[in-house]
DNA sequence: ATCGGTGCTGAGGTTACCTCATGATGTGGT
DNA sequence: ACCACATCATGAGGTAACCTCAGCACCGAT
């Protein structure tokens, strides 16, 4: 099988995409926060007031999970729930003062370790890199 | 922030990754096995007689979960356990003929899959995105 | 007014991990 | 030779993050 080495590639993404994972959520640690919960996070800030059934399909979740993943931040004081003025069935999910402070600080965080992950990378590596992933990812 | 796209970077990986892994999952479906039995049974039959807590290292899992990813490949017929003759504390485990026929399948499965996603690059792209990888894994 | 669909959540199940305890066995110090 | 201690696999039992299904409240169109 005159092997191009491409079989390793997907080794390799893995492999380096695994290092990334595990650097993130240490990186969440401080803030006892799960990567879900994080991105959670990040959407509710993002649009302001989310539907659970909105942040389900955001986190590609059944919508029974949502309400989970609400509750934990809910637990934490970074959202709170309020009614939907335009349909008294659905929940609005938004950011509290604090999960506006969180949020920020995690992506500062991120940002961050993300920098230290590709600083050994040269700039031009680093542009050849995102325009091969973006063709990857479609 | 004068953003160099860092930032961006990490998320396309992860995309890229996780898109990856789904269609790992999905080549994997006609065979029921999870990703990690997958690479249970890659390692048993790589390295001939394996102790449940190689295992354990090689899946960076706790050696009690090995038993258990054991005994799910055990009761698919794939791989069969056997004393260790140099520690009668010890277990071996060993590919079944069914194991090996069923590895050599995975194996190909997921050189296939992997060869479909990467397809869309030039060859210059991937011995670059190799390269660039490489650099990253360490 | 009614009826099929939608939004959230309680109840309960599955999966894949974990820790701790136990019994059998190796190993090094005296 | 002996004993303390480490190590191997596994039973027991727990947790986190998912899931489905049923139920209630509500929506919009007929």
């Amino acid at each position: 099988m005159a092997d191009d080495g491409t079989g390793e590639l997907g080794d390799l993404l893995m492999r380096v995409a695994r290092t990334q994972r595990r650097r993130w959520r240490e990186a969440l640690a401080p803030w006892d926060l799960s990567p879900h919960q994080a991105r959670a996070l990040r959407v509710v800030c993002e649009r302001d007031g989310v539907r659970l059934s909105d942040l389900a399909e955001s986190l590609h979740i059944a919508p029974r999970s949502a309400t989970e993943v609400a509750d934990g931040l809910q637990e934490r004081g970074l959202v709170e729930r309020s009614p939907d003025p335009g349909d008294r069935r659905a929940v609005l999910l938004r950011p509290t003062a604090a999960g506006r402070r969180v949020r920020a600080e995690v992506g500062r965080a991120r940002t961050a370790d993300s920098a230290d992950l590709f600083a050994r990378l040269g700039p031009e590596d680093r542009a050849t890199l995102a325009r091969i992933l973006r063709t990857l990812a479609d």
